[in-house]
DNA sequence: TTGAAACCCATAAAATACCATGTTATACCA
DNA sequence: TGGTATAACATGGTATTTTATGGGTTTCAA
């Protein structure tokens, strides 16, 4: 039984026209070692899919549900923005998840897509996109080094 | 057997005259697996109908109890509110519920309806409010990033 | 008896599971 | 270390199942 669960690594697949991509071959590991499903949904800040495990996103529903009562507006809309957006990806035979249009078109993607880990998250990018946020992404990076200092009060 | 019970996704469904619609079947595999049902009730907030197992409303009840006091004006609106408009909605062998009257006219639903996943819950809107929502809520999001910080005592 | 609600059947469309093949990566052996 | 055999994977195509939805029939209660 292994320990870690991470998403890792830049993996390049095909689309076809029905909207099939291979899921990368660890993914699908961790989706059966975890046995959970893939949820993916459009990141509310970039112009890309991202995707987690249905796990993560249940115990998401439930830090919501401890943070904010039962008739809060706070809880409301952020319910609706996730998990309205959210849908289950369950991949076939051959390892294979159906992209839906809207998820495709919110991230530009065609006929081939970017896998790119995130740890506990992963995002999937049009190629062209993807190259541009790497370089964007490593050069501030170079600029202002990465902290994980503890957060302050209003993070 | 599954670990997660999420409400996922948006789901276009139509309603026919009788007012008869389709619980997407998602929706009712958790029914199915927790042995529960659908109740449904007037969105306190939105013009919208809500729904969940009553597991969940069961949980509320208790929650209810625990936060308030037997005699509390409180505890008597919310429970009124709540458990007096809510309504168990069972579905048909090809996966139909029928939607009453007073649910249509609060969420202005006429031919068609919206499922939207909340987590825990879900909503069924009308398609056009809908779309004016959702618009709303992704625009606050952009601007003030949603946070899941603790609550604090007015939220 | 009449209206409404529950139940059943049929069909088209959409989602998903299955099969086959070329290619790449990995393991094995000299 | 180099070369070959083997297994895993990505990808194209096809078949099967599920699901949504329209219509009809029965049942129950007012």
């Amino acid at each position: 039984m292994r320990k870690t669960f991470l998403f890792l690594d830049t993996i390049i697949n095909k689309v076809d026209a029905k909207g099939r991509v291979s899921l990368p071959s660890d993914y699908r590991a961790i989706v059966k070692e975890l046995s959970t499903e893939i949820v993916c949904y459009r990141s509310l800040t970039a112009p890309c899919i991202e995707g987690c495990t249905e796990e993560l996103l249940d115990k998401l529903a439930d830090d919501i549900d401890n943070a904010t009562d039962f008739f809060s507006e706070t809880q409301d809309n952020l319910t609706n923005l996730i998990f309205g957006d959210a849908r289950r990806f369950g991949f076939d035979s051959t390892g294979r998840i159906v992209l839906t249009e809207k998820l495709m078109k919110h991230a530009g993607i065609t006929d081939t897509a970017v896998f790119v880990g995130k740890g506990r998250k992963f995002q999937i990018w049009n190629p062209d996109n993807w190259a541009r946020e790497e370089t964007r992404i490593r050069a501030e990076a170079l600029k202002n080094r990465p902290s994980l200092a503890r957060k302050p009060e209003n993070d």
